[in-house]
DNA sequence: GAATATATGTACCGATCTGTACATATTGGA
DNA sequence: TCCAATATGTACAGATCGGTACATATATTC
């Protein structure tokens, strides 16, 4: 395991090679599937050699571990400055968390979310990557309570796990295609959940 | 493909060994995964031979299609006829969907939602797996929409939508791990959608 | 420009993958 | 009891899997 690798970009260095491979191959496992992608697709897909690959991860899992850290990161940092941007008022900037979502989903290489999929594919509790991706879950609803909680909602910690159930269905939605506009949905649905929690 | 195969059982002849076949695959794919369970694997943990496999499905694809669509059936007849059996009004009715959740999260061998899986495998929207899972989507969001036309809401279609979003989120909480009680919750929300609607 | 570290290319290892060949049991119906 | 169909066990083919050895090339540093 390399859990307490720490990446050079982080430190303020010069890029390194690992963070440039976790990069390149993380898009690779996120359209193809982790199970279903070689080390040799990710080699002729990222014109890294094996060499290389192994010398930074000693082994294919050390490698989807590091992967879904970077995603970890990228994705609430992506997530929370877009929600900042909008500088709406914490009330409102619950709801625009499905404006964002939309965005998303609205992108051309969308394919759902990485660790539902992880957890998918790595099922047993104790595998570091469905570990790290329920962590990923916990650290959200973390974030979406302390929201709530500056929105002076009534009920800061039910309306925060309502919402995250909200965000996990619309996505699961997004990525079957079951519904044409999912992130619209679950908005109002979540906007009938602030008004009933403010009427209170 | 097999997909104008029909099941023995359903024409109501004896058990075919393809029927007991699918039935003793899908704890083995369910709890393991697509890719990362082998044939050597089922063959050990089912006691049917190789041979048998290969004479009744033609590829391993084949067999988890067989796998999804038989899937697809129980769950689907499993869930309506729990909430038949409730004997609630069909208001009530659509607010059970949410309490027969529950009991399945908390069934032992309870991993997530199937489809889900086998769309986070089988990501190529062409692939048969990823079509069927979909497919499995659509036919409760049609259910779901007729139930909550007979529960006369005001808007059946779109209430209809956010009830099957509630539940796909509920189901990645409760395999994720990251809310105690995801079907609790999402019940809570359900009751506000279905309370805001009739107040309209 | 010499020395050191890092990246590459190729060729390979043993294990495992899906799928097959074939000879032997076992079963069910006439 | 005989026949036909079906299931089994073993052994294996060909491809691909994760991972390594090793010699060469490239870049950085002093």
């Amino acid at each position: 395991m390399d859990y307490l690798q720490i990446s050079t970009e982080r430190c303020s260095m010069r890029p390194s090679k690992r963070d440039e491979l976790v990069r390149k191959v993380l898009p690779v496992f996120y359209r193809e599937g982790f199970h279903a992608t070689g080390m040799d697709a990710l080699v002729s897909e990222t014109g890294i050699s094996k060499t290389t690959m192994f010398k930074h991860f000693r082994t294919k899992d050390d490698l989807i571990l590091a992967v879904l850290r970077h995603r970890d990161e990228t994705f609430r940092n992506w997530l929370f400055r877009r929600l900042d941007e909008t500088g709406l008022p914490p009330r409102e900037r619950l709801l625009a968390l499905f404006d964002v979502l939309k965005e998303w989903f609205s992108e051309p290489g969308f394919r759902g979310c990485m660790f539902i999929k992880a957890s998918a594919e790595f099922q047993d509790p104790e595998h570091p990557a469905y570990v790290q991706s329920a962590e990923h879950k916990r650290l959200l609803l973390t974030a979406l309570t302390r929201m709530c909680r500056e929105a002076e909602v009534q009920n800061p910690a039910q309306l925060a796990r309502q919402l995250l159930i909200l965000k996990e269905g619309a996505i699961v939605a997004a990525h079957m295609g079951f519904d044409p506009d999912p992130a619209g949905a679950a908005k109002t649905a979540a906007e009938s959940l602030v008004a009933i929690d403010t009427a209170q």
